[in-house]
RNA sequence: GCCCGGAUGGCGAAAUUGGUAGACGCGAGGGACUUAAAAUCCCUUGAUAGCAAUAUCGUGAGAGUUCGAUUCUCUCUCCGGGCACCA
């Protein structure tokens, strides 16, 4: 009786006593990286999404373990961040203990399972033994100019009393405890990932990633082109008092720029507010209305996101007592203040084109300002050419005139053919964005929606920015000798708005005793994702502690052969940890600048009607209880058969039954049928098997590649209800299909193994081969259609000629029925498969 | 609104390059074994008509290309996810 209660653990034991799982050293074998996302260590546990991508990894591990690559297959802990610190506030238990405590659940967990993690080189990013290296990494990138404090515009959570990235805003709601997002000027450390901006995008076309993964980081960096112009701004006096420069993508519609406008946040408004004779400015020189603008941007900072989003409709206040000069025409054009201008895209400021650019269209209906046409549209165009030919006027001028009058106010947004624009007239779009900006000493430029990342954190449980201040408040690395600068322990961190660092005796003791009298240490901790961005670089050589990884272990594993994880990391893990590796080469650490080689995702596991599971609606299933009841090989094979890994994934009790009734027929196979020892003449024992089991080798061989796992697992079921037909079967056969089985289901397959007398796991045996000369089939059904429907199936040897399959098929009764007194057009033959007879 | 996915039986799904639609599993129905039940084994299971052989229809809808379309092209509908005034 197949017990699994029993072989589980006997195996989970046994493995660990003898270290199958340690990855080799200096092995003459080829290497191969499979690498999981590793977990935050919550309180939940392991949930069933867990379950499903580990379980995937752990086969590709234990198949290329037996094809005979030397596999690292690491696991560790992001254990920095917010719940533990939480916990911590709540409950008085320190982060480290919490951290401790679930991470040793997971750990039992993982093992509950059968992964074979190699769990003697695990990383927890909270140890110091760790995060020693990520600053180490912070201070090499201080050094070479990738890291830079600024103040800049960010989103602060009032709740978590932290300012967060722009990718960690969830519909204007922090993504961890959901309080409304401001935006807060405030210093903070920011890595800068938009230098790398061109060549994250690059970098994709080399990489073997699902391309819909590819499509949205690139859209995520935003990268467009167009050009940046200056626009001179003038007072009442006629006096050039400041500028404005602006970034666009239609520098062809520059002489249709009717107005301008500034984000409520532009440094303009500030600048021309206050104009004292003192400053050699004078009332005549700056924005009359201030008071009204003011009123206007207090407005709007009031406006949450959400509310910004659902007024669509334009508001705005004009700069009275300023105008500026459009470059093109020298025309004075008035300036507006307006919230649909967004302060960290582009320059912070637009020029406004009403007639081609929609936004622009609504807002200067709205304020009543020109719109000027400057583009008509080629297709238009084309279609009254043909109109004008029929009239027989083919005249230019008198076509671009009518129907389109140069100052209608008509909406249109593409490229096309210019008017309007004094010597400009009559060049395409894309020729007059060039010489435009030529003409108005702009620049061609690129601009991008990516933002640099924002790093700081006013938290506690977080890598400290090892950067220490000198009395005069200049920032300084504390030295590679000062590693790790270790988290203060002496913190009460209870948020007050206070930095919990800054709460700290001992770091700022330890500050100026290390660096003198006056020095400050910061106070920020680093974004989590800091961790988690180069955590794979240290699983080859965790122990090390002189450097992040040893340089000949970096050539030998890297880059990561396989990485699997969810899609929900494409704009965060995936771009920061390439941006690192980016870095890093670009420093001279490591000598690859992809990370990931080939990636696939997980899909979401559901509750059994399609519901997301969730601690609130009570439908969460653990892994624990499912385990429990059918064991961990019937519910690894359950989470691989439900579907492809990639797609959502329902989750029904009724279909682990389904794979454990598929366990208990293998068990039966191996114990209670016939063994023929039959050497190596067991294909002659048994007809249909040899081919069949040939077939299924190198069905589950080609499907464990692709990640097919659910189509491996049918082929062996396949074989598998053929094989219990029989009441004796060849030792061998069963022994290949142990093989076949062993990444899917490892206890269940060492447990026979070891019953059919071997001594060595399974796991050290080579990965079956198969025969072609087995799976070539002499016999076929062909397929016989008449006018492409199949109309007879007829066996016969597969390779037949065309014309004896379509003698055999005129001959049919089947057949001849359906081409009976018609004529024969054409015949398709599709050898070893297929004849399609057209008749009329 | 834009971007990215997806849509195949009662359900999860499968289908090399355009070539037998529905493999495999679940569920359901029937049968065998059993005093009985569970377990196991066998049969049936896309729809319609028919005792049956068989025929017609059928991969979200509509069109197109083709001898032949789940697969390729176009248009549309619905569902899921992401982004959201990106200049």
């Amino acid at each position: 009786m197949y017990n699994h209660r029993e072989i589980e653990k006997k195996w989970q034991k046994r493995w660990e006593k003898e270290g199958i799982y340690r990855t080799g050293k200096d092995s003459k074998k080829p290497k191969y990286y499979i690498l999981d996302m590793f977990p935050y260590p919550s309180g939940a546990g392991l949930h069933m999404g867990h379950t499903e991508s580990y379980t995937a990894s752990d086969i590709i591990y234990r198949f290329k373990t037996m094809q005979g690559y030397n596999v690292l297959h690491p696991q560790g802990f992001d254990s920095f961040g917010l719940p533990a610190e939480n916990y911590a506030i709540k409950t008085g238990t320190h982060p480290k203990e919490t951290i401790s405590m679930n991470a040793k659940n997971y750990i039992e967990q993982m093992k509950m399972l059968g992964l074979g993690h190699d769990l003697n080189h695990l990383i927890y990013t909270s140890d110091s033994s760790y995060y020693k290296w990520t600053q180490f990494l912070f201070g090499k990138f201080f050094e070479n100019n990738l890291v830079e404090k600024k103040v800049d515009i960010i989103n602060w959570c009032p709740s978590c009393n932290t300012g967060i990235a722009n990718e960690q805003v969830e519909n204007g709601e922090c993504e961890r405890c959901g309080a409304k997002i401001e935006q807060k000027e405030i210093p903070g450390w920011f890595f800068k990932i938009t230098d790398f901006a061109d060549e994250l995008i690059e970098g994709l076309d080399k990489v073997d990633w699902p391309e819909h993964t590819k499509k949205n980081q690139k859209a995520w960096i935003g990268k467009s082109e167009g050009a940046k112009i200056v626009f001179n701004v003038k007072s009442q006096k006629s006096k050039v008092i400041s500028t404005l420069e602006v970034f666009t993508t239609r520098p062809d519609t520059l002489f249709g720029a009717t107005y301008m406008v500034v984000a409520p946040e532009h440094p303009l408004i500030k600048i021309l507010s206050t104009c004292h004779p003192r400053e050699g400015g004078d009332p005549e020189n700056c924005i009359k209305n201030y008071n009204e603008v003011e009123a206007y941007i207090e407005k709007t900072k009031k406006k949450t996101e959400l509310e910004r989003m659902e007024g669509k409709e334009k508001t705005g206040v004009e700069l009275k007592g300023i105008k500026a000069i459009n470059p093109a025409n020298d025309e004075e054009i008035p300036i507006f203040v307006a919230d649909y201008v967004l302060a960290n895209y582009g320059t912070g400021a637009i020029m406004a084109v009403p007639a081609h650019d929609e936004r622009d269209f609504e807002f200067a209906k709205k304020f009543e300002i020109e719109i000027r046409k400057v583009i008509i549209d080629n297709t238009v165009i084309a279609r009254s050419r043909s109109d004008v030919a029929i009239s027989s006027s083919n005249n230019k001028t008198k076509l671009m005139e009518s129907p389109h009058s140069i100052h209608d106010d008509k909406l249109f947004t593409g490229n096309g053919v210019l008017t309007n624009s004094d010597k400009f007239n009559g060049l395409s779009s894309e020729e007059a964005k060039e010489k435009i900006t030529k003409f108005v000493n702009g620049k061609l430029t690129s601009n991008y929606r990516l933002r640099d990342w924002s790093i700081s954190r006013q938290r506690y449980w977080g890598c400290p920015i090892p950067i220490v201040y000198s009395p005069k408040g200049k920032a300084e690395f504390v030295g590679k000798e000062n590693l790790p600068w270790l988290l203060p322990e002496d913190v009460n961190f209870v948020p007050d708005g206070t930095a919990p660092l800054a709460k700290s005796k001992e770091l700022k003791e330890r500050t100026e005793k290390l660096f003198g009298k006056g020095w400050t240490p910061e106070v920020d901790t680093m974004d989590t994702f800091v961790d988690s961005s180069w955590y794979f670089l240290r699983y080859p050589d965790t122990e090390n502690n002189d450097e992040f990884c040893n340089n000949k272990k970096l050539k030998n594993w890297f880059p990561i052969n396989l990485y699997i994880g969810g899609e929900e990391h494409t704009y965060m893990h995936l771009l920061y940890a390439r941006f690192f590796i980016k870095a890093m080469n670009k420093i001279g650490l490591i000598d690859f600048n992809e990370p990931f080689q080939k990636l696939r995702h997980q899909g979401m596991v559901l509750d059994s009607k399609g519901m997301k599971m969730s601690k609130s609606k009570g439908n969460v299933i653990n892994p624990d209880d499912i385990v429990g009841k059918f064991g961990a090989d019937a519910t690894r094979l359950y989470m691989m058969f439900v579907g492809p890994l990639e797609d959502k994934a329902m989750f029904k009790e009724e279909g682990v039954t389904g794979t454990y009734r598929f366990l208990e027929k293998v068990w039966r196979l191996a114990t209670d049928k016939d063994l023929i020892d039959c050497g190596g003449k067991c294909t002659e024992v048994l007809e249909e098997l040899p081919s069949l089991l040939h077939k299924t080798i190198k069905k589950v061989g080609n499907d464990i590649e692709k990640l097919h796992f659910n189509t491996a697992i049918s082929q062996m079921m396949i074989l598998v209800n053929t094989m219990n037909k029989y009441d004796s079967l060849p030792k061998a056969m069963i022994e290949k299909l142990l093989m076949l089985l062993a990444p899917f289901a490892p206890h269940i397959a060492e447990e026979l193994w070891s019953e059919l007398g071997h001594k060595k796991s399974i796991f050290k045996q080579k990965w079956p081969e198969y025969n072609p000369k087995f799976i070539k089939d002499t016999k076929i059904e062909l397929i016989v259609q008449v006018n492409g429907k199949v109309r007879a199936r007829i066996e016969t040897n597969s390779d037949i000629s065309e014309n004896d399959a379509k003698n055999l098929a005129t001959k049919n009764e089947k057949v001849g029925k359906w081409i009976e007194g018609k004529k024969i057009v054409k015949v398709i033959f599709v050898k070893g498969k297929l004849l399609n007879i057209v008749v009329k």
